[in-house]
DNA sequence: AAGCCTATTCAAAGCGTTTTGAATTTCCCT
DNA sequence: AGGGAAATTCAAAACGCTTTGAATAGGCTT
């Protein structure tokens, strides 16, 4: 059924018929009462595509997910964030509309999508060092918020981020205070903006510390079982091993923590771990105390700010530039103790 | 620019323009490759919105992620499945359509999908026993395909699905094969299908081996690290405990091998764990050996292979009801072994 | 070169909304 | 009762595309 149809089932126009479901003030309660009773009952809505046409603007979200031919991870955080955005977005009427891209493609595909004219606004996730993305869209003049930040990038721009140098700075400092000297960063791809962050809080604390940093009790890579295990191990097996490890991941945690009893060694007993915690919810670290000493921020929470910043920017009339640092809390768990003075 | 100022461009009509881009048979070779150029040119690109006015239909695939009052998990497979469908929906100029819904406002999403004509088809994710959203989705004459399969439906339908059933009647017999007839569940949710046919499947395999099943020895809930690591502890803690478990997800196994450790346990000389392994990019078991004994099935590739039936469920004329039984693979790997003579 | 058929191109209508500007109704005051 | 302002309602245009049915150009045949 289509407005036509349901205006003369009425015996209105569809200007008033329009008006009324929109809730515009020139038309009268009465009439108004009837028309949404009659929307009720023969479950009429107006068609979204001829809405979005005579509007000029479309109530989806944007999100272009990289698949760089294929091999690339699925990112982890993925759901969680969207989740969040989704329900951001879900609460003033807009759905997300995904696609995906290989990185070549990535360029054409944001053309396409301001072209198109198919979505009001992007979020854009993971961003590397000097991320490209940025300054194209802001080039096309499409509407976005960045989920972390890019180093290197000059221009102003939305984002949403968590302070990952604090954090990890604070990790470091925490573990360096209960006595750990040889503390081992297992961190996310040094291309991404946050891993480069997180690194230089690191390293700042260890210099604060009076720690001359390693290169050794240093690797990055993708945040997998697999990885942490590999990393962890290899910094165990060193002549002098690391006797604490900063996890840029519950799921490396995960894997050092194996890397540590298959080393015949007790946590926190023998070595320390403490995790950056995105507090997913398959993979909660939230019973007491909790399993892993963490910083947590929640990243379901980013993504639903995300969304409601890149909200007012599309409902705003004027570009803003608007930021928001999240703070990451420190939790206590079972897997952080004094160094052992013995080793 | 929309089309009637870059058909002015050229000289041409808007009807020549649009056939030429596409891809009719009654434009001149010469003219449309001129057309072609010059939209590279100028960047042109149909708007969406129009287009998919003119046409009457749109080109997205509708996935909603039900929030039930907020507390529940993402799912962990999302991610992984998703990227999957966008992948193969892209392929054909698609793009997914992700709505959020509380349980409860879940059938009037649906109808508003239908009634705003947003999607062009619909998948379903991780049905319960029994599920409603079946048969509402066949009533309100949405196009639709079932990631999973419902027990108790009887309507036919079309879905892609694993053999949850023969997968993990698979395993257990492989588990008492070895020796072991204390066999520990540690299933998905109850209410969802698959854990229900995995049930199935484990209860057949002990039956086949001449083993009693025992209520203390199956445990469903949530596949989180948490819950894996509580269901295992308590099967190792009973009088006569488990020697090998069947987990419903490589998360839940992490849980496990963690109960195991923590109960001074060697995996697997002491006790035998095979996971069920969905592949996910972030979870990955596919070194060599791999670390869990699985049964495997990618999620990624169902999530192609659901919007591959949907797509030609679409693009045919005719509504069809494909079915797709995709088999697991049993891997096995490190966490398996024997069961111990003595204990 | 005229005539006819086919290959191209075009003007206009339609998709289902919203919105502008005009027309109508209602209400109040004198 | 008549007039004017305010409150409602309406007809028609616009959004940017696709497609129908008509018109024109082009190519062959005789």
């Amino acid at each position: 059924m289509n407005l036509k149809e349901f205006s003369n089932l009425l015996g209105l126009s569809p200007t008033t018929v329009s008006r009324a479901l929109s809730g515009y003030p020139e038309v009268s309660e009465k009439t108004r009462r009837k028309v949404n009773e009659a929307a009720r009952i023969h479950g009429y809505q107006p068609n979204l595509r001829a809405r979005a046409l005579a509007l000029g603007r479309s109530y989806s979200i944007g999100h272009v997910l990289s698949s760089s031919n294929g091999s690339e991870l699925v990112n982890p955080i993925f759901g969680d964030f969207i989740s969040g955005a989704a329900e951001a977005g879900a609460a003033r009427g807009y759905s997300i509309n995904l696609t995906i891209a290989e990185q070549s493609s990535e360029e054409s595909v944001f053309r396409k999508l301001k072209a198109q004219g198919s979505v009001a606004g992007i979020i854009l996730q993971s961003p590397k060092v000097h991320d490209q993305r940025i300054e194209l869209l802001k080039e096309l003049g499409l509407k976005f918020v960045v989920h972390g930040r890019s180093s290197g990038v000059s221009i102003p721009y939305s984002w949403v981020d968590v302070n990952n140098h604090r954090a990890f700075e604070q990790a470091t400092t925490f573990l360096a205070h209960m006595g750990h000297r040889r503390i081992g960063l297992i961190n996310g791809r040094q291309d991404f903006d946050f891993a480069h962050r997180r690194l230089n809080g690191y390293l700042q604390a260890l210099h604060a510390a009076g720690i001359e940093p390693h290169s050794d009790l240093q690797t990055s890579g993708d945040m997998t079982e697999a990885n942490g295990y590999a990393a962890a191990k290899a910094m165990l097996e060193l002549e002098s091993p690391a006797t604490a490890f900063l996890a840029a991941s519950v799921m490396s945690a995960i894997g050092a923590r194996r890397a540590i009893h298959d080393s015949g060694l007790e946590l926190p007993g023998d070595v320390s771990l403490i995790a950056y915690d995105d507090d997913l919810s398959y993979l909660s670290n939230r019973q007491s105390p909790p399993i892993f000493t963490a910083v947590r921020s929640s990243v379901r929470e980013a993504g639903e700010r995300a969304v409601t910043l890149l909200m007012s920017q599309i409902e705003g009339q004027k570009v803003r530039n608007d930021q928001l640092l999240l703070e990451t809390e420190l939790v206590v768990g079972m897997s952080t103790g004094p160094r052992k003075s013995v080793r």
